[in-house]
Formats: structure tokens, C-alpha cells, sequence
DNA sequence: GGAAGCATGGTAATCGTTTACGATGGCGTA
DNA sequence: TACGCCATCGTAAACGATTACCATGCTTCC
């Protein structure tokens, strides 16, 4: 019984006969031996290992996303090894780089900033890259998102319907093609219906929850504050409403209020809060499967999922708190 | 400039002069070379990875467990592979398989059951291993965990003192010592209390958000409901509220409500979630640098933090609905 | 000037697999 | 019997780093 019999009754590669595969799982049990990966992916050159770069796992987004691909990328026979870079370019940098040392067969990145220089490294490097919600410019790979332009611009024909005309958005990193989106279509859907955005309207935030509680912190502190809030995405939503709850002002009498990304939570809030839903599973499974894709020699195309708008009480009619 | 001489430059393991370590990181950066972590783990038998096998990303507990440990591995210089096991043992089983294989230097656990034959295969193979949260039987490893009991003890009194004399626990698997602590410091404090606990007052879920709805459900069906609820974690308690909001009953008029596991969205919702809070950040930081002292030879002990009970807006007297 | 000592450079074995290639043995057929 | 073929099996060379060991050249000091 040789090295190659037993890597072959391992591997399946060639065929071995029933009793030699019986002889060696029996003495592998009796040994305790089990296959070393590290030596085997040395020869393969293949770990089976995924790097997964989100933002910030604490976001519900992307823990959703996390179990998503995760799961997606157990069945195709990968693991996943974790990355997360706390919005800060440089961890980001440094996360691809010992990524890219440990090997790892593919990228699922969401990019801090859609400037990346470093991201051309990994191009450089052979290594397929997806991108996840937000992409980064320079880098020709595959990006599955959710589109949310038609749901924003819902939103705010809804809010105008309701009479809002003092409208304000509490928008992300306009560095970010989510960040970007959000805000623009906002803008434009505000103008196209005739509405005024003065600067002092659009807060920018950083996508995190601090930032969202400043933002309406400082809104609700305005001479003539706004009658409805947008918030582009869930933590800085919670954020502001943790703003808001504390300068006492209820919604929706006061203030209507909506956000991006939908949660659970929203649903069971008093107010339920009306929110934009992406397809995070949807999302997830089809970044991990574009990534497979890629590996086996593909060349996938991004894809485009639409987020929903889900209405519940957080908006009504202007004024009813006075 | 030999290959010595660079892994030298590289690695810092023997001195190398400053011109050639200059000349060293110029060819480099000109020939893209990077060093193989893989070729580097198989010689030195060390991949500088910890696995992190989780019951479920999607418990907010557990995430923010995730980030911590993710970070406090990250300044430790290790990586993190990701494990979902969906509290399923033989998903839990097979992740630890392909971690051992992959020659993950130690691994951070929540077993999905406190008997966990598997585990002893890591044992054997001799790969450090730190419980959190939850720990397994016959594997002797540190545990980092909360003890609940003080703070689970505290509510019992709390509601009894409000006047509660029918109150139900949603509790978790009995089969994890953390549900089977909730669940008996639970009974022990309402006998010590001298308050009856018929079995109709205690239903067993799963953890899991279906399980807390099914059980509220039911509790909700009865007929002498509770006048007060405890649910073991956080995700029950969701479930929990949405079947309470489903059936109309308004908290805390009606029924008391207060869970383990805080999270921030308690605190917003109307009313406001009494929960009992445990030290999370603590929690995944201690146990990747328990594991890291292991892995550095030593032989660390378990850690056991407090959890604290956060008193909010469910819970009042009973009968105030009627 | 020459030996000792020190700093640095180079060679080659090693880690545990995979796999190309060749060897072996059994069997059917001419 | 001799031969070819097929199914298995074994040998040895990679994969890319680390590192023990040895070689080299330079300084220093007598």
C-alpha cells in the first residue's frame, strides 16, 4: 500500500479497488490519520477557501450576507475565511494582502471606499474578485447587488404624496456606489417632483449608527426641521430613531420617518417602520455562486436583484403633531 | 541573493543587512511576489487561522461575538474561518473535519449539544480548543462564558415583586448548559419564591426565532395565560413579540415580557425590552486570547463574566390590561 | 601578516500531498 | 505458449517556503 494508493483512495482521482479502500480507511481510523489540506492545496494549488471582505459584520445587511454566502459556498465545497474591515481602507488593504498570501481561490468583497488601488493587486495577483453591494472603480469583475434606485425614488414620491415638503436624507459615503445611489435618485426624484433639497437636508453619514444619531440629532436641531427623514441604510436608521426617541419627538405624528434596508425589527417597532428590502439571501447565494462560477474558468455577468418597498405607519401627513 | 536570504528578509528569523533587505522588497514589489502562507504553513506546521464554529451569524449575540473575536484575532495575527453550523451537530461535525484538515491552529466553539462525541476527535488530534458561551461535556478546555444565573435569578424576584403568579419561560435546548442554566436558575429561584411552575408554563424551543413564536403562540392559547413571559434569548424573544403583536395582546398591559440577550433595537422598541445583557465584546475577545495562550503553550483558565439585568418599560404589575 | 571571530550568504533537506510515468500481474486469445 | 491489454499499484519529482549547516569575506587584534 503505497503513498498514491492511499492519496487515490482519498481523492477518488483514480480508481482503487473496493478492499484496498476498505484496508486503507480502516488503518487511516487506526492510525488517526486524516488528509493534511495544507500540503494538498500546496500541490493543487487550490485551498478551497473563499475570502469574504465585508464593512461590518454588526450590520444586519451584512450578517445576513455572511450567512448567505457562507452557506452557498459550504455546498459547492469551499470554506470561507472572514474579513472584516471596521469602513477602513487600510484594514481593507491589509485583509486582501494576507488574503492573497494565504491563497485563497476568490474574493467576495464589499469595498470601503469605490476608490480601491489596492484591489488591482488582487486582479494583479489572478485572483477572481465579486462584489458585493458596493463595487470599486478600475476593476473589471462581476457585481451582484440589489437595485434600489426604483424603491427610493417610491419612497419619496410617497412621502410627496403625504404632502412632505421638507424632506431630509441622512445619506452614506458618497464614495460608495450604494451611498452614491441612494443619495442621487433621492435628489433627483426630490427635483423631478419640484421639491426643494436645501444643504442642509442631506446629512452625510458614514453608514454607521453614531453617525445616523448625529445627523438627526442635528436635523431635529434645525430652525425649521424637516417633516420626514430618510435614512439610507439600517444602522444609521437606528441611529437616528435612537435620536429621535430621546429628543422626544414621536413618530410618525412629528416626524414621518423610512429607511433603507429592511429588518426585523422594524416590523415589531411601535411604529413598524417602513423600510427598503434587498433580497440578502438572494443576494448572498448569487455572489457566492458567481465566485464558483468564476473559479471553474466562467466568465459570469453581474447581477441586478430590485429591492422592495415594504410601507408600514412610520410616515403620514405633515403637521399632525402640531 | 539566495532564497535564504530572502525568506530571512521576509520573515526577520536572522539578521539581514539594510541594503539587502532593500533589494529584497525592490524585486519583490518589481516581480509581484508575494510569499505562499501555504508552503509556509506546511513547513513550519502553523497556518496562523483559528476556526470559529458558531450555532447561528444570524443570532445578534453571536455576531457581535464574531466581530470581537474577529478582531481580537486580527491584532493577535490570525485569520478567522468561519463555521454556520445552524445548530445542526452533524453540519457542526463536519465543519470541524474540514477545519482540522485544513490545519486551523485552534479553534473557538458554541457547540450546538453539550455532548459532542466529534470533539473529542479535535482533542486527539491536538488542537487547542476554547468553549464560548456554551461548552461540551468531556472535553477538558477553558469555557468563556456569562453567567446568567445571578441576573436570571434578579428577574424571577422582579416580577414576582411586581405581583406576577403565573409566569412562563420560553426556554432554550436543555441539552446546552447555557439553556439549561436559564431554565433551571429560572425554576429554582420561582420554587425558592414559592411560586408554582406547572409544565404548561414552560415550553422548550430551539433557540431559534420560529420556536419563540410557536411557544408565545401557545402560551397565548391558553387557558390561564401568563401574565408574565421570559424567553432565554434574544431570537425566541423576537419570535416571542411577533406572535404577542399578532394576537394583539399589548405588552406590558397584558403581559409582562423581559428576556435573555440584550440588543440595542430593546431599547427603542415601544415599550422599551427589559433584558438581561452580557458583556459580548468581553466575551469574544477573552476567548480568542484564551486560545491564543494556548496556542502560545500556556494553559489558560476558563473565564466567566456577569451578565446584568437592564431593567426597561415590560414589565409592570398584572391585571393592568383588564 | 595571520588567526580568530563575527556577520552574512548559499545549499540542500524537509513538510505532506498529487500525479506522470512506469511496473506488475492476471487474464483472454491466437 | 506467447502476447497484448487492462486494472492497479509504486516511485519519484514536484509545489514553495524554512532552516540546519557550511562557506565566505571582513574586521580586529596580537
Amino acid at each position: 500500500m503505497s503513498v498514491a494508493t492511499v492519496s487515490r483512495s482519498f481523492s477518488g482521482s483514480q480508481p482503487v479497488s473496493a478492499e484496498v479502500r476498505e484496508r486503507v480507511r480502516e488503518a487511516s481510523r487506526r492510525l488517526g490519520y486524516r488528509p493534511n489540506a495544507v500540503a494538498r492545496s500546496l500541490r493543487v494549488e487550490a485551498t478551497k477557501t473563499l475570502g469574504l471582505v465585508i464593512p461590518n459584520i454588526t450590520n444586519p445587511f451584512f450578517t445576513e450576507v455572511a450567512r448567505a454566502v457562507e452557506a452557498a459556498a459550504w455546498v459547492e465545497g469551499y470554506g470561507i475565511m472572514l474579513g472584516n474591515t471596521d469602513e477602513d481602507p487600510r484594514k481593507e488593504e491589509r485583509y486582501l494582502d494576507v488574503l492573497l498570501g494565504k491563497q485563497i481561490d476568490g474574493i467576495i468583497i464589499s469595498p470601503a471606499r469605490s476608490e480601491s488601488p489596492h484591489l488591482a493587486e488582487v486582479e494583479a495577483a489572478g485572483v477572481p474578485v465579486v462584489f458585493l453591494d458596493r463595487a470599486a472603480a478600475g476593476v473589471d469583475a462581476p457585481v451582484v447587488r440589489a437595485d434600489g434606485r426604483l424603491a427610493v425614488g417610491a419612497i419619496v414620491e410617497y412621502l410627496a404624496n403625504l404632502g412632505h415638503e421638507r424632506m431630509a436624507i441622512i445619506s452614506g459615503p458618497p464614495e460608495t456606489v450604494s451611498g452614491e445611489e441612494r443619495l442621487g435618485t433621492f435628489l433627483e426624484e426630490a427635483e423631478r417632483l419640484g421639491m426643494e433639497m436645501p444643504p442642509e437636508m442631506v446629512r452625510t453619514g458614514d453608514f454607521r449608527q453614531e453617525s445616523g444619531e448625529r445627523a438627526m440629532r442635528d436635523l431635529l436641531a434645525l430652525e425649521h426641521p424637516p417633516t420626514a427623514v430618510f435614512a439610507a441604510n439600517n444602522l444609521m436608521a437606528l441611529g437616528a430613531l435612537t435620536a429621535a426617541r430621546k429628543a422626544g419627538v414621536s413618530i410618525p405624528a412629528e416626524l414621518s420617518f423610512a429607511s433603507f434596508d429592511d429588518s426585523t425589527w422594524f416590523e415589531l417597532m411601535r411604529p413598524s417602520i417602513s423600510a427598503i428590502s434587498q433580497p440578502i439571501e438572494e443576494l448572498g447565494g448569487a455572489a457566492a455562486r458567481t465566485l464558483v462560477e468564476s473559479l471553474e474558468g466562467g466568465r459570469p455577468a453581474s447581477t441586478t436583484l430590485a429591492a422592495e418597498l415594504v410601507l408600514r405607519e412610520s410616515c403620514t401627513e405633515p403637521g399632525r403633531g402640531r
